[in-house]
RNA sequence: GGCGGUAUAGCCAAGUGGUAAGGCAGAGGUCUGCAAAACCUUUAUCACCGGUUCGAAUCCGGUUACCGCCUCCA
């Protein structure tokens, strides 16, 4: 069974071809760090992890890389306004980002390269265009000409005439064509800058990812991946450097993901209605978040309203409820070999489904409903009057399984209550062998507001947490 | 203007030729001392018009609405 991904490149699903049949070289465009992010730019940080999750569940070896832009205009305005220096707001905003992410279960990349610690590869990178006749400079600015490289326009499907006509010029700029655009950009005075054969300045935005990609996973690369807005210009100025310097194709697979709209609006700052990732996961259980994102598939535009959120939570809840629920059972169950095959069947089944699914660009929408599947057949099985070890455990390892590809993680109530608890629950089993309905109920209802539910099944009385602080 | 995307039940969302997955919410029922959890049943002809086809949500043409990119915003 192959994966298939949609490749913006030719606008169609592709089956799956790494360079090396078990390794993947996956390059994902991280954050220019000048604030925290918001949840929009959460978004492609899940859904890529979900990729590389997937493709590790697939047995690949992932070299997963995301850079840090860690030098540019908005940081240094940025810095400038908050009287800091620009080392430090991108310190600062990295460590952010990085905290942001793994509350979100987002695995740590295998490489986080920062523009300010690629800045020879950069350099050598401008000269290399610059002496192949793809670049010029002009007064301390390099600039790279599109019209040079006949590819261009091919990932964001536009001609480079009609291209132009969108094209700008900016009050200082001296470029030669309105279309190029900067490699290298002139230091202003009292600015952070580096030393380069065109004297002090920093990179262009563009540049450092095709230097980056370069030094960490070579000339060609697997995926390429962004949100949807990379796709031009970025991306294709990422191609059109790389490929004319490299003289090979930059990415085999390009992956965009679409955008947020929070209560059916496009996010943004005149809209005054960014919403900070921090601040949604204060309020939020953030695996509701990533259970929500991946609720919708990747390419298509996710709204986000705390009503979404509540009926993503109420999902969630109904899958771990059948989790903890086969727990629970799991301890009466015994090795019961003559009915459970039909069973074991079943869940092979899904599992076989749940791949098929991923295999399709990564459709996690519909990994999810494979998930649902499971819970339905998990809680039809809790309702035989015996039930195998060997079941209940397939159940929750197929469960476990799938929503580790997910980056979900269930955390098993392994914990002990405590003695007066423990001794309260004694004595309302007692009271319910004896019918004292009144005390039984008195006990559940005190221990509610303590934050623990309590639940009669055949089996005995189970308990788990609510969902207050406790 | 160019390029691209979206339109499926009260809400969310899969589905790209054979008579509509799944979830949330709602209703009824079962189990339970009660409750909870859960199970069962129940709710759509797929924006509109026309075409191709034995057959279309799914292909083609057109219409409408909304959205993104073309302005270093994921």
């Amino acid at each position: 069974m192959a994966i298939t991904i949609y490749n913006t490149l030719t606008q169609e699903k592709e089956a799956f071809k790494p360079l090396e049949h078990d390794k993947v070289r996956m390059y994902v465009c991280g954050p220019t760090v000048y604030n925290y992010i918001h949840i929009g730019n959460a978004r492609p940080a899940i859904v890529f992890d979900t990729v590389r999750r997937y493709l590790e569940y697939k047995r690949y070896q992932v070299d997963y890389v995301l850079n840090f832009t860690d030098v540019d205009d908005k940081i240094i305005k940025a810095a400038n306004e908050l009287g800091e220096k620009v080392p430090d707001v991108a310190n600062r905003f990295i460590n952010a980002y990085l905290t942001d992410v793994e509350t979100l279960g987002v695995k740590k990349a295998t490489h986080n390269p920062r523009v300010t610690e690629t800045m020879d590869d950069i350099i050598t990178f401008i000269s290399s265009l610059i002496d192949k006749g793809y670049a010029y400079e002009i007064d301390g600015d390099v600039y790279f000409k599109p019209r040079s490289f006949d590819d261009y326009g091919k990932l964001s499907h536009q001609s480079i005439d009609e291209l132009r006509s969108g094209a700008r010029i900016q009050v200082g700029e001296k470029k030669e064509d309105p279309l190029d655009f900067a490699l290298w950009k002139k230091a202003k005075a009292d600015e952070i800058a580096w030393d380069s054969p065109w004297g002090q300045g920093r990179p262009g935005w563009h540049i450092e990812c095709s230097a980056m990609a370069k030094k960490y996973l070579g000339e060609t690369i697997d995926i390429h991946a962004g949100g949807q807005d990379l796709t031009f210009p970025h991306h294709e100025n990422e191609i059109a450097q790389s490929e004319a310097m490299n003289e090979e194709p930059f990415a085999n697979y390009w992956m965009h993901n679409g955008y947020i709209n929070i209560d059916n609006e496009k996010m943004s700052k005149s809209l005054g209605n960014f919403v900070l990732t921090k601040d949604i996961v204060a309020n939020h259980d953030p695996q509701v978040i990533r259970f929500f994102m991946l609720s919708v598939h990747y390419r298509n535009p996710i709204n986000f309203t705390e009503e979404l959120l509540q009926g993503a939570k109420n999902s969630l809840d109904r899958i771990k409820n059948a989790h903890t629920n086969l727990e629970h059972r799991s301890r009466t169950s015994m090795n019961l070999t003559d009915t459970t095959d039909a069973w074991l069947e079943t869940i092979s089944r899904l599992n076989h489904q749940f791949e098929e699914a991923m295999d399709d660009d990564f459709n996690t929408a519909n990994a999810i409903s494979v998930l649902f599947d499971l819970t339905k057949e998990a809680n039809r099985y809790l309702e035989e009057k015996q039930t195998s070890t060997n079941v209940i455990k397939a159940f929750q390892e197929a469960m476990e399984s799938i929503l580790d590809v997910l980056g979900i993680r269930l955390e098993k109530e392994t914990e002990l209550l405590d003695e007066d608890i423990e001794a309260l629950l004694q004595e309302r089993v007692q009271a319910r062998k004896n019918r004292d309905f009144n005390r039984a109920d008195a006990i559940r209802d005190s221990l509610k507001e303590k934050n623990i539910i309590l639940e009669d099944t055949p089996q005995g009385t189970r308990w788990k947490r609510g969902d207050h602080e406790s």
